[in-house]
DNA sequence: CATGAATGAGAATTCATTCAT
DNA sequence: AATGAATGAATTCTCATTCAT
């Protein structure tokens, strides 16, 4: 993903921090750590960054500039709901699997108090929310029915997320090989158990509805 | 639940821990800060917790005590696999929300790479998981089917605990009151949503079975 | 030597700290330490030493107390000087065997500038070269003549205590076996060495003035 | 010997440790005080030495390197041995004259326990010993004999470094001059000590082989 | 652009000591 | 006599940043 052998020393040290934040965490990780790594003076960091938190700013600008364009084009009027969203989750698995380390980071940083970067959080947050919610709309829920949307939507995004975020903790316990099989295989699970679950809470749903009427 | 007002001043120590681990992120705090948070005097910290990592490993091993602690009792055989379910789904929403900061520290330092407490973690996770899909089998799935339980279980439980980790950058989102009746309706809903999914995958399996057949 | 397994706390402590100090030296000891290895509460120490350097005073004060016996009954009328001289050099050897890390501690901190104990060592220091002074006169040397006094008085004592106090560095260089025959030949050798060294700055010293006349 | 005004920091931390170390000792020294005696940055001591023991570090090495010189060309084939051992004791004595503080804090720290130094000493001690010892061979002492060879140059040594070592407590006590004409004659003594002292030696060696025949 | 040096604040930890019990 | 808790200062070391070159 991001050259780590690039010549130019300002990816370098992106792909040095990615790779550094994703495995420590942010705070964790110092600067001098990042520099050496990137094999780069350490004073180039603030030549390029202005500071260490410059550097996770541009990682979440990336990370969502990257995230977003996973759901362009995804809401295809000529498809049925049920193709939307098994292609959706297809491309947020196969987009968390080409940008693991920088998704990670952004990911796990998202609910940390880090005052610097609130409002690059805020802003992103609400865009995304409103883009899941697009969909999962159209995959049978009531537009009205804010709560159930809320639910599903991040659930779903969690779902596939934390598969990645565990996945050092836990491939000690799950022996697959995280080959494409797997990954094909995984999008068609999860997508069947949403598409599954969704039908369901429709339902169930309608069922209220009328017997309150 | 952490009596922040106590007189024994380890508890106090844990109690600030735990609040500023949760706010920031374990790396991101210093002792200094939770002694004065805390009211202790620093050199405390050492005395009691043998150091920072101290705290953390303490904090970790409360977590994973109090959270298997929802486990027990849940399989119950007098019950249907759905009320064991929707059963369990409540515990653990409940257990998250009389827990969200020991919780979330946990959690949110699972993936991170911390020599010190590498052991506790892979100890405690290989016994969750295996707690987990004990429960998960009796909904249906083929005990044979490793795939679908290390699927469904993790998702389950990262559905409930992402919608308290990210409800710091959500809350402006989703402007929902988070009292009894949100945690209720909430739970209530998670169950129907992977009750449902569940049994969509369960039916597809027999269908893919027959077909090979 | 010290009783490390005495019912008696401060004996106890007293020998733990004899045994870290040479180990570690003075200052590279914590109270913590030796209260550990003492078995007993830190507290203690101040109850019965009044602080570190306590330790420290006792401990030289007694070296110094069991170092001046030897000097004791040794300037023997009834004896040749010869034999005065070996029969000294013999109980100093054994002295320092039997006490080697009492002597050690207190050899090792001597030249130390720790000014809690500098009042002590000049006493005892002074005493010190006014008994080994009488001895190396009556050897031949010209009462007169401080000069020579004065080296190799220092001379012989240096030799015999660095011997112990290089021992640690050196076991692995000069692999004898320091037993009773190793110990007996040693006193035997650098009596023979300085006895011959002696008489021949005596004969030396004499021919010189014969001709300065 | 060290620069205290140099300009270059390093020098200057250099040159404050040694007097700091030669004073007090290694352990009893902190890194603020080698810091503010050498006008420099704490930080600055982590930068250039990696902390506090690679302080000692450089100056053992320092030591060493400069310790060993002394040994070069003093095995001249040309003079007669009684020559060599008195010109290798003048040398020893104007080396440490010159190089006092550099010396003590290097005999200070031999046979304390310090982890970190360890090995270091192991390796220049080995080499240390074996230089000694091939000059005191050609004194005329048998070269099978090791026990007296062990005995006498570490005696030669200590003598001379003690009376160094030894120069803050003893200096009330012998009220010298130090000054040229002082160490041209202490050098000479002890040669003369020693000299007489290993022909008395070989002499009754030899005395014992011919009474064993 | 890039570097090595330098800074001052802050990190975690340990120190010797004291206190109430 | 003895303890465990507590203190405040001091320990070494590292932090992110900046500067002159």
């Amino acid at each position: 993903m991001k050259e780590r052998n690039s010549s130019n020393p300002k990816k370098r040290i992106l792909a040095a921090a990615i790779s550094l934040f994703a495995q420590k965490g942010f705070a964790a990780v110092g600067v001098r750590e990042i520099a050496a790594e990137a094999g780069v003076n350490i004073a180039m960091i603030s030549y390029y960054f202005e500071g260490k938190v410059g550097i996770l700013k541009e990682i979440m600008e990336e990370f969502f500039r990257r995230y977003f364009l996973v759901f362009e084009g995804v809401d295809d009027e000529s498809k049925t709901p049920e193709a939307c969203v098994r292609g959706l989750i297809h491309n947020i698995v196969n987009f968390v699997r080409e940008n693991t380390e920088l998704t990670m980071v952004s990911y796990n940083e998202l609910p940390l108090d880090l005052p610097e970067i609130a409002e690059l959080k805020a802003e992103k947050i609400a865009d995304m929310i409103q883009r899941i919610s697009g969909l999962v709309l159209r995959m049978g829920l009531d537009p009205k029915d804010a709560f159930l949307i809320a639910v599903v939507g991040p659930s779903l995004i969690s779902t596939i997320f934390t598969n990645f975020r565990l996945r050092p903790v836990m491939k000690h316990v799950f022996p697959f090989k995280f080959d494409d099989a797997y990954y094909e295989r995984y999008a068609e699970t999860i997508a069947t158990l949403f598409l599954h679950g969704i039908k369901g809470l429709a339902e169930e749903r309608k069922g209220k509805k009328r017997s309150t009427k």
